[in-house]
This record gives structure tokens, sequence and C-alpha cells, in this order.
DNA sequence: ATACTGAGTACCTTTTTGGTAACTATGAGA
DNA sequence: TCTCATAGTTACCAAAAAGGTACTCAGTAT
């Protein structure tokens, strides 16, 4: 069996080194994804294909590979239902509920300083 | 003359699509060293060379790189002084402050969540 | 004449991230 | 027996971001 490239042995944020509590926060939710992710489940808890349709414009894989990373961090909580065809859900564990005020404001700063600059 | 790719014509923010101001805040401070520039420039104006000490492990270039983009967001302001060798100094402007609550908190709720989880 | 200085730029390589398409499992329904 | 559905995985490739090294520029000090 060759060593594999795939999900399981990227490196969550415990293997790296931080200067500051930033570089922590980044890492975590600082992918393409992931903050979004975090922003739309916070409405509860969603099924895979939920989460598609949302985020309609990335793929399965990395929907995929996102939540996997977020699951590895802690952030969310991925529940597997044993049937078929298969139910996977999403939710926000209680680090990822802590972190939404910092999006709300991201968010909210964000839609401002875009109305500044235009 | 060839078309380069140097700093000049990277995207900036406004040329891109958002769907929420989430997206919006991590295209401006989502950059590797960007959270941190702003985070070290809000003690104070510096020169180009205080911000090579304070990030020692990166290279002058990184640096340029990303103050040239933070620059063109707005967020920082870069005065140049006309005199050799150069003299050039960084600071916040109005946008790079106003961002500072957030990095506060993304400070703090990283290093909780580190001590969470280990 | 030469070396030194600060703040870069040019050019190239490596690493990380994102995308496409094909493949999987298993039970239900036609 | 064949196909459908969900939630993936895998291999392969392209694009973007990050990193490294060498070079520049124009005064000033030696």
């Amino acid at each position: 069996m060759q060593a594999n490239q795939s999900v399981a042995d990227v490196m969550t944020f415990r293997e790296r080194e931080y200067k500051c509590g930033i570089d922590i926060t980044l890492a975590v939710v600082g992918g393409k994804w992931k903050a979004s992710i975090l922003w739309h489940l916070a409405q509860g808890t969603m099924r895979f294909s939920d989460l598609q349709r949302q985020f309609s414009d990335t793929t399965r894989k990395m929907l995929t590979q996102q939540l996997r990373e977020l699951e590895e961090d802690g952030l969310v909580y991925r529940k597997v239902y044993a049937q078929v065809p298969p139910k996977v859900e999403y939710s926000l564990t209680e680090s990822g509920r802590s972190i939404h005020p910092i999006l709300e404001q991201m968010c909210s700063w964000g839609k401002q300083f875009l109305k500044e600059s235009s």
C-alpha cells in the first residue's frame, strides 16, 4: 500500500506553528469555502446535498475536503447514517458555534468596505 | 514589452465576485501575512526595514507583495521619501484601522481555540 | 574608483489549491 | 437484472500562491 496524499493527511492546525492567534484563526477558517460553510451551518444541521445546493459553484470534492478539514479541526460534527443511499449530516460543534461572532463581524465589515470603496 | 505577472496586476478585491461580506473580508486579509501585517502596523507607522525585522521568516519580496496588495485595497498607506538610500513608510488608512476589532477577536479566539483543543 | 545602503524587481521553482471526470458502495424500485 | 440515488473517493491536471536568488538604482562614505 502506497502513501497517499488525500484528505486524511492534510495538516491540521495543531501541527503548525503560530506566532499569534490570528494565524490560528486564519488556518481554520481561511480556506476558500470554510468561513461560508460555517456561516451556513449556523442555520442548523444540513445534509451534504443541502450544502451542495448552497454552494452550487463549487465541486463535491472541494466541499468534502473543506468539511473534512473542519471536522478534523473540531468545528463541525459529521454524522453518518448507516443506510443506503447514504445520509450524512453536518452540524456545528461548540467551537464551530463560538466563531460565529467573528463571522458576523467579517460579514458586516466586508459589506461596509465594499460600499465605501466603490 | 511583454506582459508580466508581477505585483502590479494582481486582482484586487474589487474585480472579483462575492456572495457575502465574509468573502470580501477574506479576500482582503486572507493572504498568508496580511492580517499579521495589519496587526503590527496598528502599533504605528513603520519603515519597510522595521517590518522586515518583525517578519524575519519571510522574504523581502513576499513582504513587498503583500504590502502592495494591501495598499491597492486601500488598507495601508505607503509614503516614499525621495532620498537615497530610499525610505518608505507604511501606515494604516482609515479602512486599515477599522478592521482592527476583527483582528483582535481573531487573535483571542485563536488562542482560546488552541488552548481548548490541546 | 569602489563599496554600501534600503527598498525594491525579474526570473524561476516549489507548494498549495482547485477542477474534471471516472469510479465506488448498496439497497430500492421497474 | 438494470438503473437510480447519495455521498463519497481517486487519479490526473491546471492555476494560483508562495518562496528563493540574483540583480537594480542612485546617492553617499571611504
